[in-house]
DNA sequence: CACAAACTTTACCTTTACGTAAACTTCATA
DNA sequence: TATGAAGTTTACGTAAAGGTAAAGTTTGTG
């Protein structure tokens, strides 16, 4: 189940694909169950193409900025819903500003932990001058 | 249970704290129980100080960043940790570096995915403007 | 006094995102 | 042929972060 070209692979098997994002079998399997990949079969083995791949990137990613799964299903099917419908269309713009502005809300958040850690770190390195100039190790 | 004067109080109740951070006081007492606030008790009733307010704070944002209250709560230990332990500080400093690394990651991935929100956003005005000139409602 | 509002504890319930185990099939290879 | 690796389904378990309900106290006020 493995192709010894590594040129733009265009099929990938469950363990490619869990081994690629050190993600388990379980959990691949487990975002076909939500919804959120459909993979072929070649009878009852999962086929997975590049898009399904493409997919699990964002999956992952959208876990790193705390979607849930849910959430970026969601995304997934506006995503390819039907662009004549105007409605659709709109409830998708809507989507996105929403999005938009937590992720805007989730930068400024994290520019000031950063600048809390920074300063943290700062005491951190000058206590421990302080201790090491005392000798207390 | 409340203060007319709004200059800087000092002490708050539940509800206080529930009201101005829109979280039940379900929330606010389990936060206690997992170790994450400490407040005062007046017979039974507790009495929350400006550096449970802070911690609060600190709680809410740190949730909005995907960390886990166990998470948080490692902080605080270690941020009340005693200062002339060269280990403790030692032990901060790694835990510092490591949250920036990760929150640098989640920095970029906000950036590339507000860039593709960004360009969802204009596909989706040229496709309503295009079904609007053919007159599809 | 009585009664309502706000507080408390205890305890069980719920959702999300998997982990883990059992039991079975397919397939390549020794 | 048999054995082991990789795949599958089904099903129950679990941890985190609370929700919700019950039952009881405290307190201020008409």
């Amino acid at each position: 189940m493995m192709s010894a070209i590594h040129s733009p692979q265009s099929t990938y098997s469950i363990s490619d694909l869990s081994k690629e994002f050190d993600i388990t079998t379980r959990s691949i399997r487990f975002y076909e169950d939500q919804g959120l990949i459909k993979p072929k079969r070649r009878g009852q083995t999962r086929i997975y193409s590049l898009k399904d791949r493409v997919r699990l990137k964002l999956i992952l990613r959208g876990k790193r900025l705390g979607f849930s799964l849910a959430e970026t299903r969601r995304l997934f099917e506006l995503y390819d819903a039907d662009k004549s419908s105007s409605t659709q269309l709109n409830t998708m713009l809507d989507l996105v500003n929403e999005k938009k502005t937590a992720l805007q809300q989730q930068m400024d958040d994290i520019k000031v932990v950063l600048m809390e850690l920074n300063s943290a770190e700062q005491q951190c390195k000058a206590a421990l001058e302080d201790n090491n100039s005392k000798k207390v190790k």
